[in-house]
DNA sequence: GTCTATAAAGTGATAGAC
DNA sequence: GTCTATCACTTTATAGAC
């Protein structure tokens, strides 16, 4: 095997690794399953880090510092304020189900971090990005609809978090996606009223 | 070690192992870990359950079956249905918060569930009979508030526990009660919005 | 039925040749 | 830097005494 920067060999390794956990779980990501995925041999984990929990910590940080803003991404903010919301979910919903491994290896990291106390941190970190993210959707939506919003942002992006965390554990054990959708119907029927309709400051020396 | 009935004893174990999860994890339940909780010898765990992967498979059957109907029980039906919403998810946030392991729990033996192939259908019935068991309680609101559904009962059951699934993922997460408590602010205004008041039927020869 | 002892396989980690 | 070989330990499961 070619020689590696070992900054390259470890991202190498959390790559292998978040690919074996998506398909057998954190209990399987042993060193050797890694390293398998990896063609790496076994001393070369080891040379590269000092231990198992030390790539551990190092994903999770890896997963943190970059999962949180894909998904809210690509919303559409031309139709209206309660077509956005429905589109912005079903946008998010239709990534789970093209990759139902992808959030269920979010869902087992996150509980990891919670097993082990000196990655708590992570894990409330990992949230507030989650937040974070939508507040920032919700601000672009402020703009682009023209409203203004009936609770504290935080508020809301806390709401929507929880609804497509919700969605996504029950998809996942019951794969009713109709279901799914009547739920999203009802989330973005409720979400819509606190979008109150509001000028746009920026046009107000036009008309 | 006195004498046990196979069945006492397999029971003894799946409980034991249960206390272990909530302390260690699923990661952490091995047979040692198990039968010292239980206080029985590794060899008496293996005259009881051919397998480990026999026992967790009762485990899960038997939370499947015993855990679904517990958190919604002493819901308050005499107040508004706002009220009724909004106490009922306080009840159960309630429940979360003074034994969080108890949830973590039932995530990481969902999470085990979709990881097990022949446990999968078991996962689909645990969302199942969370739904039904919302659909009872959502029936019993409709006699005492008397009101009518806006919406088919499943979708409106799916919604809460969605609502509650999420809300417990992130408050594991970021302990934030404040915030959990205005999701369920909203989550209750919204849900209100769901009853349409109609008279009860039993009661009108009265006027 | 319950125990101790142990087999057989897997685990993280390291030594030492190259 | 990367490899093979191996250590020290843990895991599930079983054998065999009592």
């Amino acid at each position: 095997m070619a020689r590696m920067s070992s900054v390259d060999r470890r991202r190498e390794l959390v790559q292998a690794t978040l690919r074996v956990i998506a398909e057998k779980g954190v209990g399987g990501a042993t060193t050797r399953a890694i390293v398998a995925e990896a063609k790496m041999s076994l001393a070369s984990f080891h040379y590269a880090f000092t231990s198992r929990d030390e790539m551990m910590r190092e994903l999770i940080a890896f997963v943190v510092e970059n999962e949180s803003n894909a998904v809210f991404a690509e919303i559409d903010f031309t139709a209206d304020i309660r077509e956005t919301f429905r589109g912005g979910l079903q946008g998010y919903f239709d990534a789970v189900v093209a990759d139902p491994g992808h959030e269920q290896v979010m869902f087992e990291l996150m509980q990891y971090a919670l097993r082990t106390p000196e990655l708590n941190d992570l894990a409330r970190e990992q949230y507030a990005r989650y937040h974070a993210a939508v507040i920032s959707m919700l601000e672009a939506a402020e703009i682009h609809a023209e409203v203004r919003w009936a609770l504290p942002l935080p508020e809301i992006a806390r709401t929507i978090v929880t609804i497509t965390d919700g969605l996504t554990l029950a998809w996942l054990a019951d794969r009713d996606t109709e279901a799914s959708a009547k739920v999203m119907d009802f989330a973005a029927d409720s979400l819509a009223r606190l979008a109150i309709p509001a000028p746009d400051r920026t046009k107000e020396h036009v008309s």
